[in-house]
DNA sequence: ATCGGCTCGCGCAA
DNA sequence: TGCGCGAAGCCGAT
């Protein structure tokens, strides 16, 4: 069936099936992108349902076995479901959320919830876990199963190749973004969606929640973000908060940790919670409006954010090594005996015990908040090369950090982030100890161009 | 306070 | 084939 339906490089089908005769819905799985509007794989599915005269469902399990599930993640996509739930009501979208509490339940709803659909749309992400399970279980439905790129502002598939560095692919970007700097057109759906929730649907309310998450087989460990909460009114209340506050004073002052001048939304855009689309075009009007520059803002927003999915599309795994620009793997083997000094263990770092303040502030900032402020970030990684005793583990212990403890973590953008420190998408400078030829950086830098001194001090005080 | 050198390789101009 | 230049720098010379 010939589709009028607006995909743009955006769209793939996942398998070669007709749509199901007497299916009830269409049903969208949201694997990554657990929100309802601003959503290009929903509208897609919406499209689909209308030509289909079917309603849409609209499907965000939560798992134990997933690797890392602790009450941080957990409470943070549990605060987000009621927010979906009022929205898909609105707008006659069916909603149901499954929360699996035991390692042993069974992993079969996307199976029982397309065995009554028509077709499924699920989202096209560069991650380890969506890319094996869009392989591995569009086959067994047995009916059409589209992955839409709806992580991206310029869809992954308009690039052929992985860019080697911003420089490259910001040209790329710039050369189309404006046909791409749209919003998603809002959802009308012409069949609504009628009938009760399935039976397994797990009610989630904001007073349940702890219950949800002690009855849950998680690590309980790792407690929920002190700073950030779940959902998409609070990702909104963000964004609205760094237009009025922070925009006009993000380019002065976004590598100054301490003036907190950053959106911090990285959490919300990692779990789907906000776009980046939506995002961009907010901070576009609002810059417009009260003749603001955001050029710096989007400049990460966009062409920063979108190289990384583009490494995490068509580089190799971003979990070793090998991942990197030759030069910088040739530079970091021939260092990789020189004497660290000190050498830290993974246990004293994760427990902040460094010598240096401003380190300790950054890991404990993880620790607390789950986010550690950009720039900051760069320091706190190539700190960890230093005094790793090998590239090798400074990598696992910075994946290893960021799986367990930060809201972002897992995200192509974070993996790009973390490789940066190692000589991703960055350029050799001078030769020098344990770093060979990557860029290094110095606390007394830090000290020179931030205040670290206020930083640590918030960090201490809370 | 400011400046140049460090060092590789991509993409484009020629 | 040559040339310019690149995510957040460092360091020593002036």
């Amino acid at each position: 069936m010939p589709l009028s339906v607006p995909t743009s490089g955006r769209v793939h089908l996942l398998n070669d099936v007709s749509p199901r005769p007497g299916g009830r819905y269409v049903l969208y799985w949201a694997q990554v992108n657990r929100r309802i509007d601003s959503n290009h794989a929903l509208a897609f599915a919406a499209h689909f349902a209308n030509r289909l005269r079917l309603p849409v469902l609209f499907y965000e399990g939560l798992t134990c076995s997933h690797p890392h599930a602790n009450d941080r993640f957990h409470s943070f996509i549990l605060e987000g479901v009621p927010d979906n739930v009022k929205r898909a009501a609105v707008l006659g979208i069916g909603y149901v959320f499954y929360l699996r509490r035991k390692q042993t339940d069974p992993d079969d709803i996307v199976y029982r919830l397309a065995a009554d659909a028509a077709a499924v749309v699920t989202d096209d992400y560069p991650g380890y876990l969506t890319r094996e399970r869009n392989l591995r279980i569009p086959p067994a439905l047995g009916i059409p199963c589209y992955a839409v790129d709806a992580s991206c502002i310029v869809p992954m598939g308009h690039f052929t190749k992985q860019e080697y560095a911003a420089y490259t692919i910001r040209p790329k970007i710039h050369r189309v973004l404006r046909e791409h700097l749209r919003p998603v057109p809002p959802l009308r759906l012409k069949t609504r969606w009628t009938e009760p929730a399935p039976a397994f649907h797990t009610r989630v309310t904001p007073d349940r929640i702890p219950d949800l998450l002690a009855s849950s087989e998680i690590d309980h460990s790792v407690a929920p973000s002190v700073e950030f909460r779940g959902g998409r009114d609070e990702a909104k209340r963000r964004l609205r908060y760094f237009l009025t506050h922070n925009l006009k004073r993000y380019a002065r002052l976004s590598r100054e940790p301490s003036a907190r001048a950053t959106s911090q939304l990285s959490p919300y855009l990692h779990f789907g919670h906000i776009s980046s689309l939506e995002v961009a075009l907010a901070v576009r009007d609002y810059a417009a409006k009260h003749k603001l520059i955001a050029a710096e803002f989007l400049e990460l927003l966009i062409v920063r954010r979108e190289l990384a999915f583009n490494f995490a599309r068509f580089g190799p795994s971003p979990d070793s090594l090998g991942a990197l620009p030759a030069w910088a793997q040739a530079t970091l083997q021939k260092h990789a005996r020189d004497r660290r000094k000190p050498a830290y263990s993974r246990r004293q770092l994760e427990q902040a015990e460094t010598y240096d303040p401003l380190w300790n502030a950054t890991q404990r900032e993880l620790l607390r908040d789950g986010l550690i402020q950009g720039y900051y970030r760069m320091y706190w990684g190539k700190k960890i090369i230093e005094w790793c005793a090998s590239p090798q583990e400074a990598l696992e212990i910075m994946i290893g950090l960021h799986d367990r403890y930060a809201l972002d973590g897992r995200d192509p953008n974070t993996y790009a982030n973390i490789l940066w420190c190692f000589g991703l998408h960055d350029r050799p400078w001078a030769e020098r100890h344990v770093f060979g030829a990557v860029r290094y950086m110095s606390l007394q830098g830090m000290q020179r161009k931030t205040d670290v001194d206020a930083y640590v001090r918030q960090m201490n005080k809370a």
